[in-house]
This record gives structure tokens, sequence and C-alpha cells, in this order.
DNA sequence: TCCATTACTCAACATTGTGTTGCTTTTTTA
DNA sequence: TAAAAAAGCAACACAATGTTGAGTAATGGA
């Protein structure tokens, strides 16, 4: 978006060293990383780590919401092509977002961090989702809906890092099939029987 | 268990660090908590902590440990009470635990840590699942069937999370029943329209 | 092409928290 | 009550942090 604001410097900085904090997410836990760590990786003086980032929370709190940006541009997008039994129009592009983009989101949805993002991602889904759902149950418990929204938005994110603890081995159409799947189950015998509680 | 075998001293130690610990991480997160701020506020000296930790990462993971331990052996004693369709005999047994431990337990399930507590407990759960599904559907995909064991725990995970981010507003037996009918729902669901794949 | 701007480098620094040690005091248990 | 073991205490070296000031190099607009 910004493409043209930051100085070509910049850009190449700080996605060298978006880069080299995921590389080293492959090898050790994120307690173990130090900035000296990923500054050495990339090639980079300790002290530029800091011009741009207050420390590696910082940093992958940046990260995730970058891609959380993404998320929701594609919800945007592609959600007035959902016929509202189906959740595919949806779920494939971020499903092929994620392929795309892969060494990134593997360290956000295997999550061996801290849960912001699984937590920052169910809030997006659950915004746009509840929306949605109020269209054809505008009288369904909020509450209730609360709950069938948790149990839904971890239940995917738990999918996908079954997926990623694979190491991808089922194909990406299957996992957007199985994902839209699980969806509309849970959904239609939640909202079908209980529509008046 | 080992309620004889350390000295009582040990077990009052253990006991407050555990509880300052817990404590502690309602005020702040975990990566802010420091050794000297657990041992300061139940009146340890620094260097007792570590007579029996580590670091904090030690502590969590022993305390995740203790619990996942109970959880099992509660498993063990209730299990033989289920009677295929419904869960409620091991699941109702696990929530009055939670209530019981409120405090240690809103830590684990809420999660602000890492995740090793949810992938332990999945773990648990998918082992003791697994045996349980295969009587009735012994040739079920193996596959279909790890995807969904992450589906279900990790939304049943997500739901209690909720339960204790709303502040436990939800009744506990309402809590209990929300749980069984998901789970059946997402299992009947998947298991009946695809025995065969 | 030049020049002002600004990002990056480098070395040094104070600070904080860690994990350990040797010795003393207190508590436990048999 | 005595031996054993845990907790207190003070001091330590160490690692990593976050910041600094001054010099160097790349950038982008005129």
């Amino acid at each position: 978006m910004d493409n043209k604001q930051e100085d070509r410097r910049i850009r190449r900085t700080k996605k060298l060293l978006k880069s080299g904090f995921a590389s080293l997410m492959k090898e050790k836990e994120f307690k173990d990383i130090r900035v000296k760590d990923i500054t050495d990786l990339v090639d980079l003086n300790r002290g530029t780590f800091y011009l741009h980032y207050n420390d590696t929370y910082d940093l992958l709190e940046k990260i995730e919401n970058e891609v959380l940006d993404d998320f929701q541009t594609m919800i945007d997008t592609y959600r007035p092509q959902v016929d509202g039994h189906s959740m595919l129009p949806v779920i494939a592009p971020i499903v092929d977002y994620i392929v795309d983009n892969l060494e990134v989101c593997r360290v956000l949805f295997q999550n061996k961090t801290s849960n912001d993002f699984w937590e920052k991602f169910q809030k997006l889904i659950r915004k746009n989702g509840v929306s949605m759902i109020r269209m054809t149950y505008p009288n369904y418990n909020q509450e209730y809906l609360d709950y069938f929204f948790s149990f839904v938005t971890t239940g995917i994110l738990g999918l996908i890092k079954e997926w990623f603890d694979t190491e991808m081995r089922l194909p990406k159409n299957e996992l957007v099939l199985v994902s839209d799947k699980l969806i509309s189950a849970t959904a239609t015998s939640i909202l079908n029987k209980n529509s008046t509680c």
C-alpha cells in the first residue's frame, strides 16, 4: 500500500529482518531468539533493528498485523460472492494466500509464540461472520453465537495448524474442502436446532 | 500423589511459587514476569526459586503437567461411563475440576504464554479419543480423523477460553452442555457422511 | 548530476535480570 | 535432640538489552 512512502533502504531492511526472523523460527523457539541472532543472520547492525522495532515481540506483532490486514482486504473482496451456504469463496483465496506466504504464515499459525495472532484472527473472523449470520438469524442469542464463533474459529485455526504440523501433506484444495465442510456442519447443526433459544 | 515424599517446606515453597505466579499472570504478561517478582510477592528468597525451577518457563511447564496428569486420571476414571453418544460423563468432571482450580486453569486455558498447554491438552484428548472412535469406525481414514480431532479439540479449547474471557458468565452446567452439543454435532456430521472415505 | 536528507555502521556504555556460589540460619523428621 | 536438608543472604560473572554520538553511505528530489 505505502509502497512509495518508505525509503528503499527501509523496505529492504524491514524485509530482511522479517525474513531472518521467520527463518530463525524454524530452528528455535521464539523466546530463544535474540536481536543479535536476527541481525547477524541477515548481515545488519544490531542497532539498525532498534531503528524499526522495539524488540522481537514488536517485530512479531508488526508481522501479524500485516497479514491480518491482507486477510481483511481479501474478505472485503470475496465476501460478496458468498451465497450463504458455503464459505468456499472466501476460504479458498485465504488458503491460497497462506501457501503464497508459507514461511511467515507457518510462524503465525503454528503459533509457538503467544497466541496474539490467533486471537486477532478470531476477532477478525467473528467481526465479519456475525454480521453475515445476523442477516439470516437476526434474533439468535448473542451469547450462544459468541460461543459458536469461538468454537468454529479456534477449530479452523487448529485445522490449519495441523496442516503445518503435518508438513502440509494434505493437498491445498482438500484443506479448503475440509474447512468448509466442518464450518457448515457445525453452523447448521447449531443454528437450525436452536434458532429460538 | 507424592504427598508424603516431599519435605513440608518444599511443598509449601512450591505451592507459594505457583500461586504467586498465577496471581501475577492476572496483572501482567508472562514475558514481563521476573523471578524476583514472584519471590517478592510470596516472600521468598530469589535463590530459593532456583532450587525448584530453572526459570519461569520451567515453572509454567510443571504447572501444565500437573493439571494434565489430573485430567488423564479423570478420563481414566470416568470414561467407562461414556455410552458412545455423549461425552457428558467425562466433560462434566473436567469442568468441575476447572472451576475448583480456577486461578491456575485460567492461566493455562486463556493461554497468553505459549500454546504448550493447549498442544499437550490436544494430544491427551486425541490419544484417548481416537481409541474410542476406532471401536465404532475401525476403518475411518486416519488423516481425516486427525483433522477432525484438531478441529474439535482446538474448538473446545477456544470455548473454554471464551468462557474465561467473559468472566465465566455462562453457568458451569451450560458450558458443559454447549461443549457436548458441539462435539457430538461435529462428530456425527463428519463420521456419518463419510464413513468410507 | 549534485546535494541535502536520512538510513545504516560502529563502538561504547549503563542497566537489568540471570543463574550460581559459599556460607549461615532455620526447619524438619526420625 | 541431633543429623539432614531447605531457605536465607550477599556477592559474583555473564548475557542481552536499549541507547548514545559520531562517522559513512545510499537515496531521491531539484
